[in-house]
DNA sequence: ATGATTATGAAACTACAGTTTCATAAGTCA
DNA sequence: TGACTTATGAAACTGTAGTTTCATAATCAT
């Protein structure tokens, strides 16, 4: 990212100097190279000499290199979550649309898992098999996988519940939480301001914290949390996608599983006998 | 882009050492910093010394530093987004599942969009647009997903809701819903029995029906249904997935917001204005 | 065409990135 | 506990990134 960079060189490209116009031309073509090449290599890139690179990032008004490097860095790291990455397109160019998303989700599948450590799942899996019982919490679009991580893990086990305050009263659910429970936070941005008295108390009950969150809360979710597990999310547009946040669930049941196979069938095996009583599916 | 770095430390992390974990932590973090990042920095940034950087690449088989960025280079240049191109190697069973997890979900999400009729979303996109409002509707595991696509929907358009008779008060809820209204049913097995009563009365109502299912039930809703969209799930045991139906969902919301810009966009502006107001979020 | 100004790159220079060596701390084993 | 092995970081060393200087080429104005 090197946005300021860019609009600066383009709001002075017609007063450029021949070989000034030849780097300008190599950062439109990909600004990212600003954060993974050097100078000497962006010079040679360009065809030009590091005097002449040096010089043309002086005329900018940067003080040096590393200045324009930071900048960059810091953009990448402030980026706005609600940019309108994705432009809108028009009916015509739906199948399109389509492939792109596709192509997105599959990345981000990718990506996230790709960033898992190995031997993280049996150390949450272990978590959750000592713990009295599991809490699900989520807000606004997280409330509905809040929800359905529930359904998945009273499959596998006793004492799964959701964390909802109907009505919003917050008091009586969290006086049903206990020291060693595991409250498992799926949060995307963005975040309720209630999320933080919520987070210190559950700190003071001594909870356990699972959290799984996108990259750029990661940091700070790793100060309150025992574990936490990142996702690359679709993007940060009006219509996030939370595909990678479910699959992340439901590893982290099969994980689980894989840990306690025996207990889960007997489990399993009662859900069932209870169906079979009650008779409502088809 | 550092895939190939990431799943070599994570096939040995079990043997890493203190300080190499520090190490493989920044990376997993945000593999990037391979490319935007000198050798020295990362070392500061783990919390280690130079020389113990430098040996921890030799480690894992890279001549020097320069090669590691070089390779990290290269697949960003190359990039197959959604190509495992090198399975991870054995730590145990764990990593197994979690490659085969993975494998499952980019298949079933492949598989899923490519059977798509290209003619068939914006169909989709038209009916939802021409409907007073919008009702979603899931059992179970889909109860959450439909909360989620509810909380989708309302970010494109006024009245949208989701049917869940609190307190079993089908009655009450199906009152408000009115003809040429749309029912989404989000619906994989096991199913109520109570679902056949309320499509029966959602068509006399002359409600519009959406289903978003499975291919086993595909053929069924086809029966009460004007459009059904099919999903490969990961499969039928006690953990199914909804990755792919909750993808699916997306996709409509893209397709409608695709027809639908400039109204979509007022709204955005009044949700934000109203969330500016409430000042509720961090 | 000439003189003045600007731009460029080679070379000099300074700072430091990355690798290797060496001393010592930490961990393991009998 | 002592001996041995492994891991770590400070320091030494080599190579080079980035800045500045200087000589010359290119451009502009008269």
């Amino acid at each position: 990212m090197a946005s300021r960079l860019i609009l600066r060189i383009q709001e002075r490209f017609a007063r450029l100097t021949s070989s000034e116009k030849k780097l300008a031309n190599i950062f439109f073509e990909n600004q990212t190279l600003i954060e993974t090449h050097t100078a000497t290599e962006l010079a040679a890139l360009a065809g030009v000499s590091k005097a002449t690179t040096a010089r043309f990032f002086r005329t900018l008004g940067y003080t040096d290199f590393d200045e324009v490097r930071l900048q960059a860095r810091e953009e990448r790291n402030r980026r706005e979550p609600y940019v309108q990455s994705e432009p809108v397109k028009g009916v015509g160019s739906l199948s399109h649309t389509l492939s792109e998303h596709l192509e997105l989700e599959l990345r981000n599948l990718s990506r996230t898992f790709e960033e898992i450590r190995s031997d993280l799942l049996p150390e949450i899996a272990r978590t959750l098999k000592s713990a009295p019982r599991i809490w699900f919490l989520g807000f606004g679009d997280e409330y509905g996988i809040a929800r359905l991580g529930r359904s998945l893990f009273t499959r596998l086990r006793h004492g799964v519940h959701q964390i909802e305050a109907t009505g919003e009263d917050w008091a009586s659910e969290l006086s049903m939480t206990g020291p060693r429970d595991v409250l498992i936070l799926l949060s995307f941005s963005p975040r309720p301001r209630l999320l933080s008295v919520l987070l210190a108390y559950a700190r003071t009950t001594r909870m356990r914290i699972i959290t799984i969150t996108d990259h750029r809360y990661a940091p700070q979710a790793q100060r309150f949390s025992d574990h936490v597990l990142s996702c690359h999310v679709a993007n940060y547009d009006i219509l996030p996608t939370h595909a990678t946040m479910l699959s992340m669930l439901r590893l982290i049941a099969l994980a689980y599983l894989g840990q306690n196979a025996e207990a889960v069938s007997r489990r399993i095996a009662t859900l069932e006998a209870i169906n079979e009583e009650l008779d409502l599916s088809e």
